[in-house]
This record gives C-alpha cells, structure tokens and sequence, in this order.
DNA sequence: CCGAAAAAATGAACGCACTCATTTTCGTCA
DNA sequence: TGACGAAAATGAGTGCGTTCATTTTTTCGG
C-alpha cells in the first residue's frame, strides 16, 4: 500500500469516519442509543417496567427527557428498542443446542423451553415485552418483529423438514402451516401465562399435551 | 292472595324494596354504571378509544370523573365492563345458529367466522378490547374472563363430541385438548390481524389452512 | 476556514389518567 | 322522625408520558 504523510486534524477525522463508514452523527447516535438500551433495562430489572419513569431513564442515560422519544415513539416501544436484539440472538443460540437427532417433538419442547426459561427470568417484564411484540404501538419496528416470528418459524420447519426426512411424520403434511400451529399453541400459553391466568406448571403441562395432539396426529402413515 | 291496604309514602319506598330486593343504593348504583357503559361505548365507537378520554365519559354517563373509577379501575378496565356481556350473548347467539349436522370443521369455523364478524366492525376497538382481555389488568375481572373462555370451550368441545359419535373424529382425541388447541390457533390469528399484522382475508385464509390440518389428522381412523 | 442549512438535542409546558381528602347520600335503629 | 355510621360521590390536585418551539451540533460546499 502507498502511505500518505499522516493527516492533519480537522481533516483527518472526514478522512477517519469515510474510512470506517461512521461519521460523528451515527457515531453519537449509536453511543446514545447504547446508553438508553442500558439504563431502561437495568431500571425496567431493577424496579419494574411500571415503576420506572421516562425521567428516570433520560437521566440514566445522560440525555433529556424529549430526546429518548427519538430512539423509541413511546415508553413501551423502549420494551422492543431494549429486547429486539437479545430475542434474535435468543432464538439461534436455542436452536444450535439442539440434538438434531432427537424426535420431532422434543426438539419442538425443546426450543419452546428455552424461549419459556428465558421468560421466566423475569416474568413482570415479559409480560410487558410480549403484550407489546403482541400489539403492536410503532409500526416501524413491524419489519423487526416479523423477522422474530420468521425465525422461530424457520426453525419450525426446519424441525419438521427433518423429521419427514426421517420418515417421522407424514410427508403430506406442509411444514409451514405445521409451524405457525406450533407457535400459535406455545405463543397462545405463554400469554396465558405470563398474564397470570396459568402457572408456569399448568403451562408447560398444556402445552405439552397440545403440542402431543398436534404432532401425534400428523405421524408418519403407511399408505 | 290476601289484599293488605295499600302501604302509604316513606314506608312504602321500604317494602317495596325489600321486595324487588334493591334498595336505592343498588338502584343507583345500577342505573350509573349502565350509563358509564352507554356512554364509554358510544364515545370509543365515534371517536376511537385513544382519542376518547375519561373526563368525556364521565361527562357522558353525568357523574365526577372520580366516580368512573369506582366501578372500573382503569380506562383499559372499562372496555371489560362495556363488552364483557355482549361477548357472552354472542357467544351463545354464535352456537345456537350453527346446524348441529354440518361436518366438525365446519361448525368450527362457522363459530370463529361469527367472532370474525364481530370484531371486524370496529377493528380498533377490537384490537384495545383483545389486548386487554389477553393482558388482564384488573385481576377482579379474571373470573369473567375466564368464563368467557370456557363458554367457548364448552362448544368446540361440544361440537368435537358430536363428531366423536359421528365416528369423524377419532375417539382417542381428547376433546379439551382439541379445543384448546384450535382455540389457541384462532386467539393467536386474531390478534396478529388486529394488530396489523395480517389482512382480514389472509387471517381466514391462515386459519382455514390451519384448523384443516388440525383437524384432517384428528379424522377418525378404522383399527 | 466560514457560513448556511440540516439534523439532533433540549427541557419547559401540556394533556390526561388516576388519587384522595372532603362532602353528600343512604340505610338503620332508637 | 331524627341522628349516626357507612357507603358512595365529588372534583381539585398530582405525577407521568409525550410534545414542540427553541437551541446546539454536525455536515458540507465554496
């Protein structure tokens, strides 16, 4: 590579943010959207989603009140800024752990608990952060979430692709519609759940016996 | 029957309570919150529920706006209050006009086609009304949301029971689980199409596909 | 390096859901 | 009938989410 004399203030840093694609703005915004993401989450952890003030979390960051309303449209947007990330990675890492070997349904149970055990960690929040994901406030995040549900259900039918290959369940069956009936089961319990209308026993006893039904009946036939 | 003489004035207002068992308490009482509901539902249906605020309703149902909180706890609460007895009478009205000889699939769509109706005149309010059955905010209404459930339940199971005898379904499905199972599918597309996820006609489409394959592999089986 | 235009940030002010100390209404019993 | 305690209603007050006119920062052409 040809070297240059090194540059020289003012002009150096154009040259810096060209080079590296970020220029002091993104940079800013970028840093401040890091200490909003911070400070709402450990507040929304350690005093509850209801309890803790926008106030409270523009001063955590370091930034005035008007300014978090540029980074999430409302309070509860904040919920989807904060978790959108976690969530994806949530969903591949859950995936990976799991024996592909194993039968259609306890690779099914499988992800579905680690979604529930992750939940569980703090309940309160959850319940905030899927009624939000659910009903949706700020229809730009749309796209985000769709890509949520989309990879659950890639996951789904990855699942199922396998098993029809293992001549586990019956090749009739389409996998797509097979997955949003499973995630439709364990999304529809996990509401139920997390609003208190089930314990997470009850839960996982459901869903278990649902998930069977389901399954059970789209096995593998001899023609 | 023997004719006492006719009670006269302040005793009369005593015994005339103590008859119809309601004094002018309950009276009240009664007459007051059917206003809140008249008033609440006739506001949310013309002006949206967002834009319709509480000082409105209490204005409209002509009591203080402190009063409107002594019978629900919340602006979220009163959607229960308004609609919670129009949803039981359409429950039933839904079950009574379904023909007990249609195929099960049928029946069942036919009941969630009624539901659809319902809610597709007036998707906004629809979407504020499922949001905060799904996420309970006043606990003392759980009873009744329960029993919502459960009265829809009660016909799928009713209509699975039918299909049973019928030799349709197959004997060793558990009814519940069933219902729960094409319950959950219906609940969960019902709510990503009120929340903007999906059109009306791919929410049917979906749920049409979904309750076939449910309910194909549920199909009675010679032994 | 300057100046202007665009983008981002600010925080005081606002509207609205909800509370609570006080007042009014109602049932009961002498 | 009157008086007393309980239940119900009141509405001004409060706190919080959200807005918006103004100020500050960043970009970029000349």
């Amino acid at each position: 590579m040809a070297a240059h004399p090194k540059p020289r203030s003012a002009k150096r840093k154009r040259v810096d943010s060209a080079q590296n694609g970020e220029g002091r703005r993104e940079r800013n915004k970028r840093e401040k959207r890091g200490r909003i993401v911070a400070a709402a989450r450990g507040l929304f952890q350690k005093q509850g989603y209801a309890n803790t003030t926008v106030q409270q979390i523009s001063k955590g960051a370091k930034i005035a009140a008007g300014t978090l309303f540029l980074y999430a449209k409302s309070k509860e947007d904040l919920l989807i800024l904060v978790f959108t990330d976690e969530m994806m990675e949530l969903i591949e890492s859950a995936y990976l752990e799991i024996d592909p070997d194993l039968p259609f349904i306890e690779q099914v149970s499988a992800l579905f608990k680690r979604f529930i055990a992750y939940h569980a960690r703090d309940v309160d929040i959850a319940r905030e952060l899927i009624r939000e994901i659910t009903f949706l406030s700020n229809r730009d995040r749309a796209s985000d979430l769709v890509a949520i549900t989309q990879a659950i259900l890639e996951k789904l039918v990855a699942f199922a692709d396998r098993a029809v290959e293992r001549r586990e369940l019956d090749p009739g069956i389409d996998g797509a519609v097979l997955a949003d009936c499973l995630f439709s089961i364990y999304y529809q319990q996990l509401q139920r759940w997390l609003s208190g209308y089930t314990t997470r026993r009850q839960f996982e006893r459901n869903l278990a016996a649902m998930l069977a039904l389901l399954i059970d009946s789209s096995r593998y036939r001899k023609r």
